[in-house]
RNA sequence: GGUCUCGUAGCUCAGUUGGAUAGAGCAACAGCCUUCUAAGCUGUGGGUCCCAGGUUCGAAUCCUGGCGGGAUCACCA
């Protein structure tokens, strides 16, 4: 039992005791104590008044006497205003910090038969274009959730759902059949996705000069949209591609095959990866088969062109379509299949869609659908819905050229790693491999730490300039601490100092150092609650904190200047301790951390 | 207009189930490299926690209303 439940529940005798109460147990709070109070844990007395019929000050110091006599890791407390503050004693924090050095994966929980199993889709790209800044955080945050969850004793499955089919995959066919001259990623020497992506953009540069003809033709823009014979084309197109069109086919496979050869080398990069693909080809087909079923119990209803609808007007919301005129399916389509394919799969407790929250409404229309036809699991349906990310020019827009691509992104953010390390000489006597190793870990470390240290559901602001200062709180910055402390054990090994795996006793331990035992004490919790949230902003700001109390402890204390033998063993070992922690908090994160830099 | 969401220092962000005097970094200024990596550390200045009510012993946090930004309400995905 750890020592918070032991506190609360002594409380709950004490107030037995001397009250002749019963408290519910979510009356008792004890918290950490705060940095400026003398003492280890706080209870707040507050909600116990009403039970004592005392002054606060009075309960908490008969309070204070029952546990210090009932507990034997409190020494002392003291008593301010309704705050009670118990000092623990040094021996409890040494057995824990010795548990620590024993444990080779601390703050982690095994998976065993009551483990839950949890489905996580995350990335989800059209093969129309590549992968830019928004898909890097929902990347980054995906595998980062899908790594807590684990910690946390989860089975977790990782999925990826490709949009490999639709009007917009069409678009980008059509204009490389129309202008494509026959190219190839090979023949222009381009990453298959960037290579699609610009017949993409040169559809819409094309439609666009049509809508203008038409305009000035005098036709209306509506009209002009809908009616410029290229995105008639386009219709044609996906319309043949269902009814499966050897050609049409053809084309669509190969020119997928070159955007998801290009996607997995940026997977790579970024160090993601997936338990399993679906593809919105394969089972938009059962999504089509949902919709039938709907038809048949009466959810849905056909409207005289022959699209079908449902009506969500009792739940607050709109009519929402599911199958057009033309009998193609729609996003919403394809989803409930997928959905659907997915719980027979895998019997999943829990399905979490990180997805961006433009898409909310989309979400909150399927999990009502969904439960609509009668599927219970609809209640296991999760959006994970995080912000846009933003420029500090303003948004980001593919007509105006703002996207950030992913690829030069992590190009760029890999060269400032290497022109600052150049200009720092920190790399100086390593090859060029090694160099090149460091330079990319800092370089992606610095790019994944600046995305998820921000609250997931925030709209953030990335700052390519910012994002590339090093100092402050940043992915180098804790990187570099984790590296200094390895280099401190090589140093140790040359003087031939032993790291102790467990420390005395009799060991004197300065405030500084207590405070960050206790620092390391809380990362279970940290865990726990970044699992609940789902966040991995949780995990990023707590090793932070934890990076920036070692500094000032480091700082004040050189370890190899401390002439007690005992005392410079200690502070080795807990130093160690410390990048332990900081190296699993980083590993959650998808954050390699360097031994050298 | 309806729904959802965010609003904390000049800027980027933390702030635990409501707890004590709201915190970091960047930027500015002033210091610290014969001692384990100065990509660091120390110090100074910087706040109407958007506004107004309400609940509470106690509100940045919860509720209501307003103001401001964003998203969404497509036969796009």
């Amino acid at each position: 039992m750890n020592i918070e439940s032991k506190l609360i529940e002594t409380v709950i005798e004490a107030v037995h005791d001397i009250y002749d109460q019963a408290p519910d147990a979510k009356t008792i709070q004890i918290q950490k104590t705060r940095k400026d109070f003398e003492g280890d844990f706080t209870l707040v007395v507050f909600p116990l008044l009403r039970m004592s019929k005392k002054s606060p000050e009075q309960t908490a110091t008969e309070l204070g006497d029952y546990l210090q006599q009932n507990v034997k890791e409190i020494n002392s407390y003291n008593v301010i205003k309704g705050f009670l503050n118990l000092t623990i004693d040094k021996s409890f924090w040494l057995d824990f910090i010795n548990s620590v050095g024993n444990n080779n994966s601390y703050g982690f929980i095994e998976a065993d038969e009551n483990s839950r199993t949890m489905m996580i889709e995350y990335s989800s790209p059209n093969t129309n274009k590549p992968l830019h800044l928004g898909h890097i955080r929902n990347n980054l945050l995906g595998y980062s959730v899908a790594q807590i969850l684990k910690s946390q004793g989860n089975n977790v499955v990782k999925v990826n759902l490709v949009n490999d089919r639709g009007i917009h995959i069409c678009k980008s066919m059509l204009a490389w059949q129309k202008w494509g001259d026959d190219v190839t990623p090979e023949k222009a020497n381009k990453k298959g996705d960037h290579l699609v992506g610009g017949f993409y953009v040169k559809f819409d540069q094309e439609y666009k000069k049509e809508i203008k003809e038409l305009v000035d033709k005098g036709s209306t823009e509506d009209d002009a949209k809908k009616n410029a014979p290229l995105i008639l084309e386009a219709q044609e197109m996906l319309r043949k591609w269902e009814a499966k069109d050897s050609e049409v086919i053809a084309l669509w496979e190969k020119m997928n095959s070159w955007v998801l050869n290009g996607f997995d080398v940026t997977y790579k990069e970024l160090g993601v990866d997936f338990d399993k693909v679906y593809f919105e080809s394969e089972t938009y087909k059962l999504g089509k088969s949902l919709v039938e079923e709907g038809l048949e119990k009466g959810v849905f209803f056909k409207k005289e062109d022959g699209s079908v609808w449902i009506d969500l007007k009792d739940e607050g919301l709109d009519q929402k379509l599911l199958l057009r005129s033309d009998g193609t399916s729609v996003y919403m389509t394809q989803d409930l299949g997928t959905a659907r394919q997915r719980f027979t799969d895998y019997n999943a407790n829990e399905l979490i869609y990180v997805v961006g929250n433009e898409q909310n409404y989309h979400f909150q229309v399927l999990k009502i659908v969904l439960s609509k036809l009668g599927y219970s699991w609809a209640d296991y349906l999760h959006h994970l819905s995080y912000g846009m990310v933003e420029l500090p020019e303003g948004k980001m827009k593919s007509r105006e050229g703002t996207v950030v691509d992913a690829d030069d992104l992590i190009e760029g953010m890999v060269s400032t790693a290497e022109e600052m390390s150049q200009e720092l000489g920190k790399l100086d006597n390593y090859s060029a491999e090694e160099k090149k190793e460091i330079v990319k870990t800092i370089g992606l470390g610095a790019l994944k730490y600046f995305i998820l240290k921000v609250d997931p559901k925030k709209t953030m602001t990335f700052d390519p300039k910012e994002s590339i200062d090093f100092n402050g709180n940043t992915g180098p910055f804790i990187q570099y601490t984790y590296a200094r402390i390895q280099s401190l054990i090589r140093k140790a090994a040359e003087k031939d100092i032993e790291i102790p795996t467990q420390v005395s006793d009799q060991v004197e331990v300065s405030a500084k150092e207590l405070q960050l035992i206790k620092f390391l004490h809380t990362y279970p919790e940290i865990l726990n609650e970044a699992a609940k949230n789902f966040s991995p902003a949780i995990i990023a700001n707590y090793v932070y904190d934890l990076v920036k109390e070692y500094n000032q402890f480091y700082h004040d204390h050189p370890i190899f200047s401390e002439t007690d033998r005992d005392k410079l063993l200690f502070r080795l070992f807990l130093s160690i301790q410390v990048s332990k922690v900081i190296n699993s908090g980083m590993h959650l994160l998808g954050i390699n951390v360097p031994d050298r830099m």
